[in-house]
DNA sequence: TTTAGATGGTTGCAAGTGAGACTATCATAG
DNA sequence: CTATGATAGTCTCACTTGCAACCATCTAAA
């Protein structure tokens, strides 16, 4: 007779846990400034490289559909948050950066976010949560997850 | 000028990683058996708990929003995996329990969501899947996750 | 040069899901 | 007993998102 246990079950807690984490910043990007998490993650890519990137790229590495990606991008666009110059050596594909607006509210929002995450860390010792990173890092590693953005971002460079 | 990596942000992380390992557990439920998360929610929490417990429960304790529990317990009573009693002391609410049928299925899956989940999990000594699981219970707590699943249980008792 | 296949991006469609209204029932207070 | 508010569960609506078809463009090979 074997017995699963929800609550000792890895892959449901941290289910469970990314959804109310979620949900706990979305009062910052979501209520505050009317983003969701594609649009958010669009903007955090853009604005953590230091190069301008394409849609693709931040598809590859944020692990997000690209047809997901491709709404946030034009969603962005309206608002005037993010602009994009056809790239002239691939003129299937747009590069894309933010604008003054964007780098205004990116600016504002960062600070919010990081305050965010250290409040739910704060549970954690330093020690601890350097601990938790070091773990994570490591099933990530093993699910291939930071491979495809290491990828995408070589093969970006091109 | 603050910046954020989006990959040493955790929320981020955890975000990724449930999505990554829900989608490799989903192998099992999904493709083998057919149910979706809820479902799968619905079943293993049946299957763990000794009492059969209501709909009411199973949504706050796995926080799932209680119309996609109700959709859940309708499919998996239409595939005869679940059955419902009326309460005869509360006649607003149902006791739900598996079938034989149910029973049989969740034998089988049990098995193999463990053995994915210790896959996913190799890459971990002993100690540091341990080290994981009191960091994560940590979270949990001070984001009261744990709280109300107890309490949940608790007034189900009465 | 032409053709076949790959790739960047967009869009229509369908499935899943949360919010919230609604019904039925229960508990409590007057 | 009645009225008010809370609770269990269902249902409709709107929104999100993944899938897959699609278009334009690029690459490579014949």
């Amino acid at each position: 007779m074997s017995k699963l246990d929800l609550f000792r079950f890895v892959p449901f807690r941290l289910n469970r846990l990314a959804a109310e984490v979620s949900s706990a910043l979305s009062v910052e990007y979501q209520e505050r400034y009317g983003l969701d998490i594609p649009e958010w993650r669009v903007l955090a890519t853009l604005g953590f490289r230091v190069e301008p990137c394409s849609a693709q790229y931040i598809a590859h590495c944020t692990r997000t559909h690209k047809s997901t990606i491709s709404r946030a991008v034009t969603a962005l666009m309206e608002r005037q948050l993010v602009e994009r110059v056809e790239n002239t050596h691939d003129r299937r594909e747009f590069v894309l950066r933010m604008t003054r607006k964007g780098k205004t509210l990116y600016e504002q929002l960062i600070p919010r976010l990081l305050r965010r995450e250290q409040e739910i860390l704060s549970c954690l010792s330093a020690q601890e949560r350097k601990d938790f990173a070091v773990l994570l890092g490591k099933i990530e590693n093993s699910l291939d997850l930071v491979q495809t953005a290491k990828e995408a971002g070589a093969k970006e460079a091109y």
